[in-house]
DNA sequence: CCCAATGCGCAACCTTTTGTTGCGTTGTGT
DNA sequence: ACACAACGCAACAAAAGGTTGCGCATTGGG
């Protein structure tokens, strides 16, 4: 019931600007810290600690070519985060069903007392 | 293409806790920070800070009951933030389904010239 | 009725995260 | 060869998440 979730990797999508950046890699195929930060309204240096966070999480993998370090979205890890959002989104749905039957049935009771 | 996400909504139920609570509130139907904190790995304090924000955000909605102060999770808003974590989900999904198809054509390509 | 216990809010403080500016180093292309 | 582009590292500021300590209201059992 405590919903099976890696907290690294959620937090990891949880924050707005990481997730764009995504956007933008998954759009482009791949870029660079600088290359993201013109599209984003944050700093180069910014952008590199974001791409080491998503990186320690293995959403994103670097490669090294010449004075360019080229970053790329992990498609396995990526659609482990889109199946635990999935799994969390699922979860919360089921619940509020549940509790919109309750409420229902709650009615039910008070129009019969009525 | 830029996922039309309430940031404010998304950083909310981008917290461990915070998401823990909420799973907490829809057990229980209702909550109070004290009752909370005794079931999270944080004090009193903390989850008072993070009741705020749910609130602020309108996932939840307190009710003063003498020297209470009980919570319930806003079914409606909780919807609109799992719409979004499905919108977002999906976006990604058909991203990676994307570049699965091209790394396929590419790959026919190389064959081609072997 | 009364007072000890319960629940809460507020303030001070600490650490981590997110962001900045500044500077030095290293490939690149004429 | 050298100006420039891209990067890494360090110092710093502000916000987020957490703690302890305190005082104030409500309440329920003697």
């Amino acid at each position: 019931m405590s919903t099976l979730v890696d907290d690294d990797l959620w937090s990891a999508v949880g924050d707005p600007t990481r997730r764009r950046m995504i956007d933008l890699l998954l759009a482009d195929g791949s870029g660079t810290a600088t290359g993201l930060s013109e599209r984003l309204p944050v700093t180069r240096q910014a952008v590199a600690k974001h791409l080491a966070v998503l990186d320690r999480v293995g959403l994103v993998h670097a490669g090294t070519a010449g004075r360019e370090r080229r970053y790329r979205v992990d498609e396995r890890q990526l659609a482990r985060a889109v199946a635990q959002l999935n799994a969390v989104g699922s979860a919360w749905d089921s619940r509020l069903e549940r509790i919109k039957r309750i409420a229902e049935s709650i009615q039910q009771t008070t129009e019969d007392k009525e």
